[in-house]
DNA sequence: CTTCTTAGTTCAAGACGTGATTGAACTCTC
DNA sequence: GAGAGTTCAATCACGTCTTGAACTAAGAAG
């Protein structure tokens, strides 16, 4: 209840020192001279927190730069040593697991075990889990009681209990079943969040000021993240897209409604379509991202024409979702990612674009730009590890015990 | 560019300040104790900081409350008369213009120009805006200069420019039209953002984490204000509702899509659905909200069957829009406000919240209320109103010159 | 070698919040 | 009705913070 803003001059230290903890690790600045301009902190502060910082570890000088004629600067950089995190990505079909140092580079191969998450109790799913982080972490020479944290992207809803309607899990205490394996409780959320904030670190959202991050897939989900302007920290939030309704008399999706717009941009229901309106084979529910990465090159190729009337559509309705998207938040940022996403985005992006050019209000859609995910395949578990990387930023660094 | 948080030990203070002002303010609190469980403060620190705010006129002490055995706690209260506020509404057809003090009591009556701002150029609308100031505040024996602050409330978005579809405004500078006439700038901002704001303080919205407000009339926009958990300052958007598809092959929308949600609930469609139906003749665009009521009228009444199932589809829409929103930004109360809002609640509710029942996201949907808005038809101009005293609270009731 | 320029550190001063202590105001019990 | 108990509020010494100014460090230019 008690609000957690500082209030204690010495919190004031903490929330300086993550201040300039934050700048540093997204490279915003190098030295201290910058860190005292975009702080707005006086150089004297500066001066002291960031000794600070490198007395904790937290932070290196790494050689000099020179100045216009004057003492060289000395260049300041976040050290990749200070620990490890782990991301976890619970997928419907698979669970990857993902080794990083801090700095979100990668230290070992991705651990990836296919399990079918729907279809196994939670209990055994944090089971999975632990084994492929004691794996992961073995494989590296690390202990897991050693890591900075360890963090858990769902396709669901944050908190202390997690719903995730894909996988049948309504309620589930996921942090609570892994604590007591791991030593410590990790950071659940959502993995479009995660991975929407993975794009505004390091990817194609740097530099955003509202992001919306799109994780297409069998269904189609996304994460609102916001810098809050100059003053607060940023802010995420989930957002069940696919779930809207675009068409108010709509086949009838999964969730009971109609007309959602998984029904037209979900993996699934482009294949259905395609198999319609082809004559082919229906869809069998077998090896969706197979047959989607197939169906895309044959409409590249030129060879069918209803392959490309299919994706045609489907950049129609692509566009209109996110559209309705613009107008409803006004993202200065849309980013397509997911594994059908990195499909589709090659061939459909342009068509999208103008789709939205011509729904989309004019004077919000001037501010939005829409691009691919840069992250990759494992993007969800990348951003799962920046869930409890934020937090130590957040808390400046600080450890546990200190 | 350097972060607005406080960075210094004074701004320390100021921050605690504004935090014990806001509390008295919104009355979450209303003595010293209470202050200091709810804000984490030590009592000593309350009662400094109480005392600056006592004696700068913003607080005063109220009487006293026996305590279970002990001295009494006494009264803290905010003081309406530290100054006063004035909110402009900019409507379609009309500007209205209210003055209140500034914990939000209206002072005078409202002075109501019918203008058609949409018709006439913006600097005229600033002239008319800024007689209208005068003549209400001459009207309560005030000189314009001794307000602490103005708002105006404008149906687009806002900033330093406002851009106003409906008004046929593009990058209005509407602030710097009215700076020079005011002798200080005002703060401009979406008319449903701030009556948003006005049902979280005194409304519908009060103690709602995450609350979307709805304006409904000839348009539908929307604001999303949040709370923004227990650190940070509450935070608000600003949503074009309306302009949502619903319908991929729907009809026209002014804005130029298809199947934009206001072709279904905007004021004006229902009239025309209602005209098809029912035979009667079309509406002609004069006296919609006559019209409307009359139709709401006939349908209670149950007389005309055709009402009545016009009001059944505008229910079906209203809440498949509404589900849509839940599914996106899972707000914890969505408010129905504006002039048709009004009209339309009473008979339509039910029926709404019966669709949204139906459509949302069952584990959203569960912490999601819907409730007409509670503040009357001045609501917006009084929303305005809100919009300085929110930079007053924010900035611990700082004077501009201290 | 001296002067200039830029980077970073040290130090005293001013401001803040806190806990402990004290004072204030009222109720309850004997 | 007087003292004990209780609750609210103000005061003060202490530790911590940021800051501006003075100062040191380190290289460039002349």
């Amino acid at each position: 209840m008690t609000s957690r803003a500082q209030k204690t001059t010495r919190d004031l230290r903490w929330h300086n020192r993550s201040d300039v903890l934050t700048r540093l690790y997204l490279r915003e600045c190098t030295n201290r001279n910058d860190l005292a301009r975009a702080s707005g902190l006086s150089a004297a502060t500066i001066s002291n927190v960031v000794s600070d910082l490198i007395a904790d570890g937290l932070v290196g000088e790494n050689g000099s730069q020179s100045s216009a004629g004057g003492r060289p600067r000395s260049l300041l950089r976040v050290r990749p040593d200070f620990g490890h995190v782990v991301g976890v990505d619970i997928g419907e079909t698979e669970i990857r697991v993902g080794l990083f140092d801090w700095t979100l580079q990668p230290v070992a191969d991705d651990e990836v075990r296919a399990v079918a998450t729907a279809q196994i109790p939670p209990h055994e799913v944090a089971d999975q889990i632990l084994s492929e982080i004691a794996a992961v972490t073995a494989r590296a020479g690390i202990t897991p009681d050693g890591l900075l944290g360890v963090g858990i992207g769902v396709p669901g809803a944050g908190g202390s209990v997690i719903h995730a309607p894909t996988l049948g899990w309504s309620a589930v205490p996921l942090a609570g079943l892994l604590r007591a394996g791991l030593g410590f409780a990790p950071d659940v959320d959502n993995g479009a969040m995660a991975l929407g904030q993975a794009e505004n670190w390091r990817g194609a959202a740097r530099g955003a000021e509202r992001a919306v991050t799109l994780l297409l897939g069998i269904g189609a989900g996304g994460a609102l993240s916001m810098t809050a302007g100059p003053a607060g920290r940023a802010r995420s939030f989930t957002m069940e897209w696919g779930h809207t309704v675009v068409d108010l008399d709509g086949p009838t999706c999964r969730c009971g409604a109609r007309g959602c717009l998984e029904t037209y941009i979900g993996a699934e229901a482009i294949l259905a379509r395609y198999a319609a309106t082809s004559g082919s084979a229906p869809f069998d529910g077998d090896g969706v991202e197979a047959h989607l990465a197939e169906l895309v090159a044959r409409a590249v190729k030129q060879q069918e024409p209803a392959a490309g009337a299919v994706l045609d559509d489907t950049a129609r309705y692509l566009g209109i979702g996110i559209s309705n998207l613009i107008n409803l938040v006004a993202p200065d940022r849309v980013i397509l990612s997911g594994w059908a996403g990195a499909l589709l985005c090659d061939a459909l992006l342009p068509a999208v674009r103008l789709v939205v050019r011509q729904h989309a209000l004019p004077y919000l859609q001037e501010f939005t730009r829409i691009e691919p995910g840069e992250l990759g395949p494992s993007a969800t578990a990348l951003g799962a590890a920046t869930l409890p990387v934020a937090r130590l930023l957040a808390d400046g660094g600080r450890r546990g015990d200190e």
